[in-house]
DNA sequence: AGCAGAATGCTTCAAATTGTTACAAAAAAC
DNA sequence: GTTTTTTGTAACAATTTGAAGCATTCTGCT
């Protein structure tokens, strides 16, 4: 399953029981949890509960048992999703998709709406209004998709983005081979933005993987 | 299925086809949309599809087959969540806590019927009497499109709508192809509307997709 | 170092999208 | 029936965007 993932471009760390788990989830970014309930030491069930209570990460929950109350034990202890062993490869794709598109879509419109402006560097960003200012209150203008843009950079600070992710998240759809139109955007948005377009510093490059924003964003 | 979930606490809206389905969207604000697959006339695959198009409402796809390539197809089209016939109605009421709980949220949009009046910038709004004033109390004439097009923006406040949406609000009917007349009206409610038509502050153009309304909108 | 190949930066330009004006048709008011 | 207002069409202007292509930078290697 981790090989057949990363072939469809997820970075993948698998782990065999709890500690690990903890440990994985303190040292990296997870962006989702795949959860086994038959595990050695505690059980899927109480993991899910435990991480629950510290994270919002999304938890997908994996049961060769498909019986009901199984299913809606682990819905009420705060998974995300279900998966009755054995399942097809693709529809685990397919459930990973559903879940970080909603993460794009469903979950960031209320992180919006409840986080309406953030701080960076200079500038204040104005989700609802989509506007940006600098500490002068002055106005620059972004067009639509370098509005976008900065805003999908903006919310996944400090993780660099492939292009095909920005893609997905700008134009909604996934880009054809050899697309340089991410980079194209993500020049003029810096000369927008850096106070010297020649020494980011806000929106670096991760040569081989994408971009990244790498200043502090703080809520308003 | 409605009497088992207004007795958990949901309000429900049954429709037939998905023409009274587009209906009840336009009319209501529907928080999770459950969508069978076997319909008359449109199946749900094509529903889900269209639903996706102009909005983010959760959507929980229902089918008698149990087959993979129908769930795969259902997530992928843009469903968040999909359930086998028969199921426990208890696994429907804890799939639906899920979705609620991932989007926990007052919607920002604005419920028509309670509202008489609303703010925005430096306009109040009189949804009864049809009356926009500014600060001052005087008067600014809109049109009735003018109107029902800033009442349509108002509405969904913070949201982008497409030229469809726009027209299907304003007119009750779907537009032909390279219609443009939503275009001009939205410039001639920004010549009225905004301080500085050309820099426009309250409608924002999201290029590609429609028109947002972006000021804060209060409730008088 | 120096070099080749790959990845990225950026300019130019054309296509697509949107904004706006002028004018005519349609609707409403008188 | 006439006048005024509203609305849509056509046309053109302005803006935004992405493709092509070359310049620049980076990486691994000698």
């Amino acid at each position: 399953m981790k090989k057949f993932l990363m072939q469809h471009g997820y970075r993948m760390t698998t782990v065999s029981d709890g500690t690990e788990m903890r440990k994985a989830l303190r040292d990296w970014n997870i962006d989702l949890l795949i959860l086994d309930i038959m595990l050695p030491g505690e059980d899927g069930f109480a993991l899910c509960r435990d991480v629950r209570r510290t994270s919002k990460v999304p938890i997908i929950m994996l049961t060769a048992v498909g019986e009901d109350t199984d299913r809606i034990l682990g819905l009420e202890l705060g998974a995300d999703d279900y998966l009755t062993k054995p399942f097809n490869p693709r529809e685990l794709l397919a459930r990973i998709r559903a879940i970080f598109r909603r993460a794009e879509t469903g979950t960031s419109e209320i992180v919006e709406s409840s986080l309406e402006k953030v701080r960076f560097g200079t500038w204040v960003l104005n989700l609802g209004s989509r506007e940006l200012r600098d500490t002068d209150d002055v106005v620059v203008h972004l067009s639509t998709g370098e509005f976008s843009l900065l805003r999908a950079l903006v919310k996944h600070n400090k993780r660099p983005l492939s292009r095909d992710q920005l893609v997905d998240i700008v134009r909604g759809q996934s880009s054809i081979p050899f697309d340089r139109s991410i980079d194209i955007q993500i020049s003029r948005l810096r000369r927008k933005i850096e106070k010297d377009a020649k020494n980011p510093k806000l929106i670096k490059t991760v040569r081989g993987i994408g971009y990244q924003f790498c200043a502090d964003v703080a809520p308003v």
